[in-house]
DNA sequence: AGCTTACAATAAAACGTTTCACCAGAATTT
DNA sequence: AAATTCTGGTGAAACGTTTTATTGTAAGCT
């Protein structure tokens, strides 16, 4: 009736008449335990319905199986899906997670990189809020760190990233090569590395089109309102391309907001791509980054450091894939009628590119 | 030159000068300590960048501070958003939280929920994949559980939950009021409690219009066929209402793919609104949950049975918003002019309902 | 039979922390 | 001045494991 605590290891090994050490054996499957005793130890397992004590396995063995994982934000559709992957493959390599979120705040990042510090994880990946990120890694943290996303402003890290520039640059030739005369390039800020580099492989693979940066910056109501005033002034550009995903859903709130329709209006594709862009009609033109490789790749990564893998820090950008829908028709001077939905897949090379 | 290892309390306490039971006193703020040697343990914590273990804390303490958070899919914005509000909320109570996914996947949840007793938290806040969650609960689980969300098949939970009947029946009644002769009701099935109650409400609601339901199935590609089946035939139904996440995404795009305009061919509203809801023209008319308030009573009654309130069940019902956009047009015959976004809020009723 | 090897199981130490019981000295009371 | 209480500090035990060293026993060898 008085509920019993926990069951211990302790608990077991006196229900099955055997020593502590032994039920730890037959738990760790280590091979010198007599098949008699191993049964034995199983079923009062089972009886009690043990299960380690994480915190005191690691604490004795000094073996953590554990990463600490840090994005920036949870509700931000592609770190979510990062987690999720990276949460799928820890398991198959029998690690666990501890996962947190910035919640878009530097402050809050750091405060909670001192406390990953706590779980004493064997390694950690983390999405780093901005480029100052180097500042605020505790300094002498002992475990392996892998960036992924996010470009630091210094050097020497591990860092898995996706090749900004091609991939944006890849989208500014297609609007050019619709004979779109100018666009209209929109971001928070150039001082994000990630939209720098976006924002210059469009300026290097224009040839004829003119392109123009607007800066909006990050929950500054003074950018969207420069937005939106951009928008009501004629001329409009023929065409739209945000760079981020902040900027993306902003822009694209303006437009309706203010009774722009796309493409009759202007044209309009956007980097980091979202699920209902697919759904929309006209589907959304955008740059699908590979949020599932990304993740392997971290993983993969890490999973070396953390085992052990010294050498340079590797910095590896993957391939991003465009996908051209109708939000950017092949001919704005053409009929634009019923666009059908999927899009074509443009393949930007066949071998991701790595710098290293 | 050694990679010594990371600094532990006994070597806080040799570079202070003191006892390792004092460190121990100064680190959580016991009061019987003197000045100076609260001084000198903080300057040697902070030279030697100590942080507490804390597995072996929690080991020693019995005081958990740690919460498991276990949610179906971290890739659904709902549930992302729930968790990283539970992340904050647990963060200022100054708990630890320890969130797995199952993906979807009832036999991974009865794993992780397993898996989550090794961490031996002080309490769990789950989402269960479908009602069958009881069975999947670890018998002799220690730690109280407070579900959320979906509705479990046993009774005997603490839960938090919306309100699905009235709000599906809100929006049903909006239809019907409207003028729609006929809606077609899609969901995913009806063994779903969540989904029965909605289909449930929209019964109890309408008067004169007309409604069918339309069971999907999850992943169930044969459901998918029958959906877009019912869609190419003729007549169309006047409105379509979808009752779950995943049949909105699916039945949204069907629509698009097979030529289909909201809201000229057919009105369209949701259960369970996401982002672009408003962001698309037309707005999409969509019931929308309180996640944040969700997580808060979530963490709240969670905490309340961490710190050792007793006493029944409580299950709590919290009101949904509906929002009417321009996919479900105030009257279908007058002209489908340019909508204006962001719909008007339709409260159901001032006070949430709570049976308890 | 004696001697070594191999095997199976265990007792005890250790991991890093908190807590408990205790102690020396100072401060207060008698 | 002796007796008591208070104060600030400490050694050691304990938390639930894993691991190491050790034991006892059976098997394999001359």
């Amino acid at each position: 009736m008085s509920r019993s605590r926990t069951p211990s290891i302790k608990m077991v090994a006196d229900r099955a008449g055997v020593s502590v050490a032994t039920v730890s054996n037959v738990l760790n499957g280590k091979p010198t335990v007599s098949p008699d005793f191993a049964r034995r130890v199983n079923e009062a397992v089972r009886e009690l319905g043990y299960v380690v004590d994480l915190g005191a396995s690691r604490l004795r063995s000094r073996k953590a199986h554990l990463a600490g994982v840090v994005v920036p934000d949870l509700t931000n559709p592609m770190f979510a899906s990062f987690v999720s992957t990276l949460e799928h493959l820890a398991r198959l390599d029998d690690y666990d997670l501890v996962v947190v979120s910035a919640r878009n705040n530097a402050e809050e990042e750091a405060d909670r990189l001192r406390k990953m510090r706590s779980w004493r994880p064997a390694g950690l990946i983390v999405i780093p809020c901005d480029g100052a990120f180097a500042e605020r890694l505790p300094n002498g943290f002992f475990a392996p760190v892998v960036l992924a996303d996010r470009i630091p402003d210094a050097a020497g890290f591990d860092l898995i990233a996706v090749d900004n520039g091609p991939a944006a640059g890849a989208i500014a030739a297609h609007l050019d090569g619709q004979g779109y005369g100018d666009c209209l390039v929109v971001g928070s800020s150039l001082s994000i590395t990630n939209v720098r580099e976006r924002w210059e492989g469009v300026r290097a693979a224009v040839s004829r089109m003119h392109v123009e940066m607007l800066e909006i910056g990050i929950d500054d109501a003074n950018g969207a309102q420069r937005l939106e005033e951009r928008l009501r002034r004629r001329p409009l550009p023929g065409a739209l391309f945000s760079l981020d995903h902040g900027t993306t859903l902003l822009t694209y709130r303006t437009m309706a907001e203010i009774g722009l329709s796309v493409p009759d209006d202007l044209a309009f594709a956007s980097f980091d791509e979202m699920e209902w862009m697919r759904l929309v009609a006209p589907g959304i033109t955008a740059v699908r980054q590979p949020v599932e490789e990304m993740a392997e790749q971290a993983w993969a990564l890490l999973l070396r450091r953390m085992t052990g893998s010294a050498g340079k820090p590797v910095t590896r950008r993957l391939r991003c894939a465009v996908e051209i829908r109708g939000s950017t028709p092949r001919s704005p001077l053409e009929e634009a009628g019923p666009v059908k939905l999927g899009g074509e897949k443009w393949k930007l090379q066949d071998e991701p590119y790595s710098p290293e």
